[in-house]
DNA sequence: CCTAATAGTTGATGATGTCAACTATTTAGG
DNA sequence: CCTAAATAGTTGACATCATCAACTATTAGG
């Protein structure tokens, strides 16, 4: 399933991947309230891209969630005009949730906060950032 | 506060590194439940290294959370037995916590599961690894 | 001293998350 | 076709997470 831990410098990036982890959790709620939105509704709205809708039980495998904690999720966005149910072409079963011209811009609003970069990028060299990007992407899938 | 928005390599490069703490805000659940943990659990678990305790204020402003809500999660990892409140040698009001021996080994558990590296971390060269390991530690401080 | 400020707890309340049970729909077999 | 199993989503019960306001105990300052 995972590499063999022979490697430190392997084993060092993906520490330094998961302490980045726990600190973007610790400063996601205040960015969260800025906004008025929960972590997980922020997760959630992460998800849903403008003009891309997602049936909810799509929803619960990429939050790793069971489907009726987004039921709740959803009414919450929903009830705030930020989302919609609407009923999917084929299935009847199935719901879609669709942003709505609100929650696109919310979404946006949130985005551009959380994707902001900090003063410490710029510490590094514009061929330092392309190379981290590069890495990054490799890295991440 | 940040920098400004003009170089897409920066921006880019941190928009991976939010993308990446998303999934792994996904996929903190189910690792920690392998261990019988929440992932505020395992978020308090790692701020807390063995011997060196830490009072329980400056707990609540590295989780950036409410100190009453610092003592519900202490509560219930204390009666789990996997730390322990003691007194503060001078300030009788501070309490500081402190791991115990079962404390330090299921941390280091959960420290092992979440830092494993995965497969794609084989696909970088033994020098890109050494050369993200470089830029991160520039770039997280 | 007497008052402010600080560390932690408690109680009330809402959000998040799980599970089991349920409805409605779809799919598969006989 | 028709019934049985599977699937999508909701509901209700319950534990955890998180905030706020009020409280106790201790410390620090004038």
């Amino acid at each position: 399933m995972s590499a063999k831990p022979k490697d430190p410098h392997a084993c060092e990036a993906w520490q330094l991947l998961v302490q980045f982890s726990f600190t973007q959790r610790a400063s996601l709620p205040a960015m969260a309230a800025e906004l008025e939105l929960s972590p997980a509704q922020c997760h959630l709205l992460n998800l849903i891209e403008p003009d891309s809708p997602m049936p909810m039980g799509h929803l619960a495998g990429a939050l790793a969630c069971d489907a009726s904690n987004v039921t709740g999720l959803v009414d919450r966005l929903e009830s705030r005009g930020l989302i919609e149910r609407r009923p999917s072409g084929g299935d009847r079963r199935v719901k879609v949730l669709r942003l709505t011209p609100l929650g696109v811009r919310l979404r946006a609003a949130l985005l551009a906060r959380m994707t902001a970069p900090p003063a410490n990028l710029a510490k590094l060299s514009p061929e330092e950032q392309r190379a981290l990007v590069k890495l990054l992407r490799r890295l991440i899938d």
